[in-house]
DNA sequence: ACACGGATACTA
DNA sequence: AGTATCCGTGTC
């Protein structure tokens, strides 16, 4: 299980590392295809910009703190606070490839299709059932319901970066991350994808 | 292409 | 109070 030192790290290392890792949701679980990177100061597309309870969420918080929200009124979105490592932030965890509970996850849904039970961060919110109580408690604490390593195959995996989905503030900044090749990813990558620049990273 | 839908943060 | 905005999905 990824533990609390795990996201006392750069979001961007975070959530590049995040790629090929497990997230485990009581029965339900899968590899995490997809992710983007939010930085708490200097990002004007993180909540901390114009939000000012997300501000004190961070202040309040300790790392790997699950921060869930509603957007455009239907949707909850999940989120993983990264604090301590320089510089705060979230990623945004956006596609899972589906590995286990995946009757559970088509119930939850309402379909069948593997590539359509979590190809997108409200998606997979609703198929692993994960309730908007759960926003404030920590992804470090219980087994069940927490982030696990990549196996060595998925962590070979080749990482693919790209910029940001539907947002309108800093939609230039390739903070977006995919698994190179994925069928499970919410949108496959613009014409500006490229590798990953590993020289984005800090300490690299 | 477009409707759906509610929390948050502004204006007065 | 009312308005603008928002890290999306399913169906038109």
């Amino acid at each position: 299980m990824l533990t609390k030192e795990f996201f006392e790290r750069h979001p961007l290392t975070c959530a590049t590392e995040l790629i090929g890792c497990q997230l485990v949701w009581e029965r339900c679980s899968g590899v995490i295809v997809e992710t983007e990177a939010y930085a708490a100061v200097g990002d004007e597309a993180c909540h901390t910009f114009l939000r000012r309870g997300a501000q004190r969420f961070v202040d309040t918080h300790p790392a790997g703190t699950a921060y869930i929200y509603l957007n455009y009124g239907i949707h909850w979105l999940v989120n993983v606070l990264i604090k301590g490592g320089g510089s705060n932030g979230f990623v945004l965890i956006r596609a899972l490839e589906p590995r286990t509970g995946l009757e559970k996850m088509s119930e939850r849904r309402k379909l069948d299709d593997p590539r359509q039970l979590c190809s997108g961060p409200g998606k997979l919110t609703q198929a692993l059932g994960i309730p908007a109580t759960f926003h404030g408690s920590n992804l470090c604490h219980d087994p069940r319901k927490s982030f696990h390593a990549a196996v060595p195959a998925e962590s070979a995996m080749g990482i693919v970066q790209d910029v940001r989905i539907g947002i309108s503030r800093a939609a230039e900044l390739p903070w977006r991350f995919l698994a190179a090749g994925s069928r499970y990813v919410s949108k496959a990558p613009t014409r500006q994808a490229s590798a990953l620049d590993r020289s984005i990273l800090p300490g690299a």
